[in-house]
DNA sequence: CGGCCTCCTTGACCTATGTCAAGTGTCGCG
DNA sequence: CGCGACACTTGACATAGGTCAAGGAGGCCG
């Protein structure tokens, strides 16, 4: 548990709320633990007994279906919790989790969290108040779809894989593209062509191989940024 | 508070995943009350020791900006709360609150309310199950844009204003037109055009009165029905 | 009553993205 | 080594919605 899972952690919207001496607090109970691409985290049915914050690397979530198809729920990436509605339910796990690329993993037990909870029912309250504000503004955002252009969420995820770095970076994709696609909301037709815009910004694809020849470009393109080719300064 | 307000009151995420007791003791410190249009509900400034959740009618949330303009941050219909985020967090609103359409409210005290959650802290580990949730559903919402086309949103919209009941039915719209535009995420054009779409569908608009012939039609088209020119069955 | 002003509507056009279809490359298997 | 499966790319096309521009209808005020 480093100073830069520390700044993970921040952004997590439950724990966004928490003063320091209560995230503190509660982190005397978690463990952070890297684990290996492929490793089982729990199974549909499991007691639902913990939930984990994603600080590297990806994870999904999936069930199978009755013909034996694996249908992928959810992936997260770094920054994003989950599993923690059904440990807070306190039932099973809904779903299994995989981890597909080598992860770096907070987890959360139940039993301690949940009494710390009790005991300090403010650190709820604080959840509570992060969380809806965190809602609030996805409502916001889906009612005004001012969401951003395709290309720009390839982008978006695209640094999100890279290790925060500047200059030029290779990366590997974690997935097919298709499922990338999916996973950020378009069709592989159109995540292709993202890719292929996006080669002015100075992103090279091969295969599953990224390279970026300079990720401060491609940031200034997701924060609202036009493509070089784009003559309008908006 | 009557049924039909419990029925809303269950679909609002806060109190979504509260069992019928843990309601109940909620609802013992609350009061509905119906507010006239253009009252003040609070002002930016004010303490935040309440929230509200819409029961019918429609409330704005606005800031003025210094110039003297009113910038409308969000309007909320049946179903949603409202200002809990400030009441969470317990310093004072950020913004202010006005009644646009004669509205029933249930206005939810801070203090009871935490004292409540101190009391039985499971009560708010419920909250935050139903609301990781809902988080979690409107996260996958966003970055898979499978959101439904801007003609179902004002058809949607045109639903909820309508009292629930079906066949024909008289409203008139609460705004003008392009502030109902921008809540829905769309140009007034788009609104507009919108509109005259649901023309087939027996909706008729006259500046701000509408009549809807069939509201049992217009409701299929926004479970994913097509227009009734739209030649594919889909 | 007339003029202006604001809101609304409509048309023309453009871009982004989904759809359909075809072509290309890689990989594994016989 | 060749074949086929599959994923990926690319092109042609359709549609939705944004943008720009023009026009119309009411309302307010002098």
């Amino acid at each position: 548990m480093d100073r830069q899972d520390l700044e993970i952690l921040r952004r997590v919207p439950l724990f966004a709320g928490l003063d320091e001496s209560r995230l503190g607090d509660l982190l005397r109970d978690v463990s952070v633990r890297d684990h290996p691409k492929g490793q089982l985290l729990f199974q549909q049915g499991d007691t639902a007994d913990r939930f984990y914050v994603v600080l590297g690397g990806w994870v999904k979530i999936f069930r199978l279906t009755p013909d034996g198809d694996e249908a992928v729920m959810a992936l997260f990436a770094r920054g994003e919790s989950f599993a923690e509605a059904a440990m807070f339910m306190g039932g099973q796990f809904p779903a299994s989790a995989e981890v597909v690329e080598q992860a770096r993993l907070l987890r959360v037990e139940s039993r301690p969290f949940k009494n710390r909870l009790h005991a300090e029912p403010e650190i709820a309250v604080a959840m509570l108040a992060s969380v809806s504000l965190r809602m609030h503004y996805l409502v916001g955002q889906i009612e005004q779809l001012q969401v951003r252009s395709g290309t720009q969420r390839v982008a978006d995820f695209l640094l999100k894989l890279c290790s925060a770095e500047d200059g030029p970076t290779e990366i590997a994709l974690p997935y097919d593209k298709s499922l990338i696609a999916s996973r950020l909301g378009m069709k592989p037709e159109s995540f292709s062509r993202a890719l292929a815009r996006l080669r002015d910004l100075g992103v090279r694809t091969e295969r599953s191989h990224v390279s970026i020849s300079d990720t401060a470009a491609l940031a200034e393109y997701c924060a609202g940024g036009s493509l070089p080719s784009d003559s309008r300064s908006s």
